[in-house]
DNA sequence: GCGACAG
DNA sequence: ATCTTGTCGC
């Protein structure tokens, strides 16, 4: 069965732009969720068919001391928004909604691709979905956007402000010796030295959390499975 | 106006 | 995001 989208979900530009601006001081940035390393972790991604206009996406929830597999759940829908950039969390939310909905586990902290204070309006992705939500979430995203950084070290943790203009919005942060760092930023319910704290117990091997790689195959693999029997 | 621009 | 081959290295 394919996932709605939510009672008045924008349709253009502006009426998202206006959302953006109605929910962003709802944010939380004080660490009320799970400590580093405790509880369960979630990881929350996207996969796109195009050309059929479908979108699938995955939740996976791990134990975080272990990182092991505690639940799965995917959720497929229409392409809800297009893609415009600032705008990331209405082309996403609605599918991401379906696939957590279907959890039994409580989902803990929530990882997402992509970010959130770290956003022109301070509301990206992460923090849309941690106030529709309630939930703890967090951002990591592979790409600095607009934003800015000085050089960071060359050792796994070292790190550096992401900034906007004078304001830090988040951190550049290297989770691999001397592999491109990752960037990280507040979504909801954690300070951005939690987020720092979080992705580097979630990176124990690869330069991306544990919660994206299994996230990211598993709406893969949701999309494909479509496609055999659509 | 032009280019850049999370996924 | 997605389209795609080989290739260097542990």
């Amino acid at each position: 069965m394919i996932t709605g989208v939510p009672e008045g979900w924008p349709t253009d530009e502006a009426a998202a732009r206006a959302v953006q601006d109605a929910l962003r001081d709802r944010v939380v940035r004080d660490e009320t969720g799970p400590a580093p390393g405790t509880g369960t972790v979630t990881g929350i991604d996207v996969a796109y068919d195009d050309a059929r206009d479908l979108v699938a996406a995955a939740a996976v929830v791990l134990d975080a001391a272990t990182l092991d597999v505690v639940e799965e759940a995917t959720a497929v829908g229409r392409v809800a928004f297009p893609y415009v950039p600032g705008l990331l969390a209405f082309r996403e939310i609605p599918a991401v909604l379906g696939a957590l909905k279907a959890l039994r586990t409580d989902p803990g902290l929530v990882v997402c691709d992509g970010y959130g204070l770290a956003h022109p309006r301070r509301f990206g992705l992460a923090s849309h979905l941690g106030v529709l939500t309630g939930l703890p979430t967090m951002g990591v995203a592979k790409n600095p956007f607009a934003f800015e950084h000085g050089s960071l070290g060359q050792e796994r943790g070292s790190a550096v402000a992401l900034r906007d203009g004078d304001e830090e919005v988040g951190r550049a942060l290297r989770t691999r010796d001397g592999v491109k760092p990752v960037y990280v930023s507040v979504g909801h319910r954690v300070s951005l030295a939690g987020v720092c704290a979080h992705t580097l117990a979630l990176t124990p091997a690869y330069r991306l959390p544990e919660t994206t790689r299994r996230a990211d195959r598993l709406c893969r693999d949701a999309l494909i499975d479509l496609s055999a029997r659509p």
